[in-house]
DNA sequence: TAGATTAATAGGAATTATTACTATTTATAA
DNA sequence: TTATAAATAGTAATAATTCCTATTAATCTA
């Protein structure tokens, strides 16, 4: 893969945030860097930065947002503020319970726990 | 909210699979029963059979599926045959360790785990 | 250092899943 | 039995994402 001047802004925008951005919030900032970049780049970079290990993709409901955070976590999801929180759950044992018992090849486990963040109580 | 026949053939065949379908497989099976019915009719309908709780949402990615399973469950997904299964595992534990560790006040936790299913073994 | 090569881009069209709109139909209450 | 309004069919619109293609630019080679 050869170097890009667009993915390489991509990337440092999303380096750059917590707030586990979509494709469009990182797009409307790399045009503050580079006006006519396109959004179908921003996609294609988004997907070759994740094919590669260097960004993660959550899915959230209809829309993908990402996270240059790569180690496997999970997230809170607050319904009011509409925020993801990194959090780190035991998944090991999770994993172990459901190869023994379902005989099942685990590669990923999502969890998203959905409620309302300590901002709005 | 007032009878209708395409209702009740929607809820029907939801609650006769396992396969956690989505809306345009449920369109199909409806159309064998009732011709020139829309997609829109099954959207609408699968959105109040949710909201009146008869009948439950999955966020796979990009496209919703239904199941009539409303009771809080996980699922395995398979990246093979793209086949979810139903399995219930610890929530309890975890909801009271993310109430008390984050101040975070939980309405439901969805856990995916993807992977490979006992039959590509 | 200047072409030659080809990966990456910009811009727009296409696709997919879903929702919105509206004239018509139909369940049901009086 | 008719009046009412909820539900539908059919279609247009929207949102997120991918695809297409002529042009641009990174890098290799002579």
């Amino acid at each position: 893969m050869r170097y890009s001047h667009q993915r390489e802004t991509i990337k440092n925008i999303v380096y750059n945030t917590n707030s586990h951005p979509t494709a469009e919030w990182v797009f409307g900032k790399t045009k503050k860097i580079i006006p006519n970049i396109s959004l179908g780049t921003v996609y294609r970079n988004l997907k070759v930065l994740a094919e590669t290990g260097q960004v993660n993709i959550i899915n959230d409901r209809s829309v993908a947002r990402y996270d240059w955070n790569t180690d496997s976590h999970n997230h809170l999801k607050c319904k009011v503020c509409d925020s993801l929180i990194d959090v780190q759950l035991v998944n090991d044992e999770l994993i172990s319970k459901v190869e023994k018992k379902f005989k099942f090849d685990v590669d990923d486990v999502e969890i998203t726990i959905i409620g309302t963040c300590s901002k709005h109580t």
